[in-house]
DNA sequence: GCTGTCAATGATAACGTTGTCAAATATTAC
DNA sequence: GTAATATTTGACAACGTTATCATTGACAGC
């Protein structure tokens, strides 16, 4: 490899920015108020003093603009944009025990579903004036803990999850913060507050029922032990036995991060005694990597093994023969769920606290 | 469809937590300290009353043990532990006008590469004590601006970036914050603070080089037009240029999440006067839509056309023939960058601020 | 025993905002 | 015009922490 290069290569970056800075509009959104970049920032007594008001007005001013006269007004919002003034949001925090965070815990943010809804959410609460912010639980209990532990301190506005909360003394914890909280992704009985969500056992027998549907009588199961995957294979089951059919192979694992592991699961299953003739995956990640291993190993999909997936990711349309797989609008998800948390922080009076979205079957190739 | 199918069905997640619950070592980590849940918190003068000794020395026994004896240490850990008291962050930070929050901002939080680095360096963080938050400014401008805005306000102890900020007003904001930056995945010659990155340039002379080892003559580009994706671009042209190659076609895009994305350039490509028997991506996805939309057309890849991505995404070794791809290990910029903006925060003078990693080559089946 | 130095602790005063309540002003009713 | 009410504004205190400076006590050196 001889490839000559250096960092200034890439200075290019910022031969580009001129360009780009270059452009008015961009550059005024910068600028705006504050020329130049005082580090002493202005505080509210600051904005006062200029527009001759007292500091509590120029704090109603801002958070509710009705209560305060209309000449007033003009001169604090024009105090605002020549001190530059913004909102301390540790002072706000402090004194009125509320904040503009809104904080959503993923199990897995390398989830294309999750990113979805997440992305759609934020989109909804950050044009409301919130700032939405994203953690990670990594589908573990303790790191889970973890953070509702930090909730209590921080005290966001909203707390959003890419799932619901299962273990009892976090649900407790959840409620007496008092803020409003949304679970996703299922649809339990007994919500802790607000829900946007699908029923996971329905995935499963609709999963069940394709399978019949397309005449399979031996089938195999892969998927997480507990949470959602649990529910998955419990209404598949159920649904397996309803219609006659063998489930002759369960695979549960902890960890379905990843295409190898879909693969490996394969494996086990081929190593059962009665080798099923279709499999339901609890994600589109190992049917992924199901379809690639069973390529790999000369069997055809479907002609030697259907293949069913859930969550009906970006490729699973696009990689051939097509996979067949059960899902949700993960971005309608979001935006309802964004939507919802925003009526609930204005005030409004909620009639309906849950959400119940519909699964979409996408019939492919690999059934 | 007849699924029977009621609300009731999930609530085998709740018969699960009961399950869950009897474990006693989580459930003693959810309940450790203040019995049940007082909704009352205490804080420091409570603790200071418990422990018969001042606030202040109650604050500096948790921020800096080794300044408090060791007696009043233990009592104070007693009482910490009787009250459950945890640090009020909002008041830490109005006072000291830091905060223990570490900020990152991804372009595309949906990326597994950005993902993947982001998890990594969360899990070196947390560690560590801070709470690591992830917002998105999806590959925009004006995103991005707002975002830096509110920086201003928040003061997080850190802030890192899934790229290199272009914009110079943007820039200078960062600097005036007086914190930590780390910007990553690009080689920029003036960084604003810190760096984990690689030069996008030379993954694309990587890949002309890649392309003229293997024979070809007329290749094609497709990639954003900004940002990263014009320097692999300028890379690229420049080596093909050496090289005695033609590229014959740069498609470039704005927006290059979705496989749909690869497919529809791909027909870019195939318009062009010269038709190219290779073609750069400038990621993965869109390196994949190509090879789904190329197998759909009857293409082969590689004997008809070339692929290289860039990347080294999940699927790209698992999809038949294996796509050739240029990447980093995201994981292990995601730690490095972790672990540097840690020795920083801790106070430790770093003699390295930059840090370059290797381009990894994954040579397959594609070409 | 006296002074100087260092470690450990505490008293005080903020940080910048908002809740509470009171005062001032404007509006309406009679 | 006066009284009653509604609207608008402000004074004050507090939220829970930490920076600053002052104080105390311990210990060494002479």
């Amino acid at each position: 490899m001889n490839t000559q290069h250096d960092a200034e290569t890439e200075s290019l970056v910022y031969d580009d920015v001129v360009r780009i800075m270059d452009q008015p509009s961009l550059s005024a959104t910068v600028h705006e108020g504050n020329s130049g970049f005082t580090n002493q920032r202005a505080s509210l007594a600051d904005v006062a003093r200029l527009a001759e008001v007292s500091p509590i007005t120029v704090s109603r001013a801002l958070r509710n603009p009705a209560r305060v006269r209309p000449d007033k007004r003009k001169r604090i919002q024009l105090a605002v944009e020549q001190t530059g003034y913004s909102i301390n949001p540790y002072a706000s925090a402090l004194k009125s025990g509320r904040s503009n965070i809104v904080l959503a815990f993923a199990s897995n943010t390398m989830s294309e579903q999750f990113s979805l809804a997440l992305k759609a959410c934020a989109e909804v609460l950050e044009k409301a004036g919130f700032l939405f912010l994203v953690g990670q639980t990594s589908y573990s209990y303790e790191r889970e803990t973890a953070a509702i532990r930090s909730l209590h301190a921080m005290k966001p506005a909203a707390v959003m999850f890419t799932g619901v909360i299962e273990l009892q003394a976090n649900r407790e914890v959840l409620r007496s913060l008092e803020i409003p909280i949304m679970e996703t992704w299922a649809f339990p009985k007994d919500p802790i507050d607000m829900l946007v969500g699908f029923s996971n056992t329905e995935a499963g027998q609709l999963a069940a029922e394709l399978l019949s549907r397309k005449g399979y009588r031996e089938v195999a199961y892969i998927g997480r032990r507990s949470g959602r995957g649990a529910l998955r294979l419990k209404g598949f089951r159920t649904q397996c036995q309803l219609l006659g059919m063998d489930l002759v192979s369960e695979v549960l694992v902890d960890d379905i991060t990843g295409l190898s592991k879909g693969r490996s699961c394969l494996h086990e299953i081929l190593k059962s005694a009665v080798n099923p003739q279709a499999v339901f995956c609890a994600n589109d990640v190992l049917a992924l990597g199901c379809l690639m291993e069973a390529r790999r190993l000369g069997i055809s999909v479907p002609k030697d093994l259907g293949i069913i997936g859930f969550g009906d990711s970006d490729i699973a349309a696009e990689i051939p023969p097509g996979l067949t797989t059960i899902g949700v609008d993960s971005a309608r998800l979001g935006n309802e769920a964004g939507k919802m948390l925003i009526a609930r922080l204005s005030g409004e009076i909620i009639d309906e606290k849950t959400r119940r979205l519909d699964l979409i079957v996408s019939e492919r190739g690999s059934i």
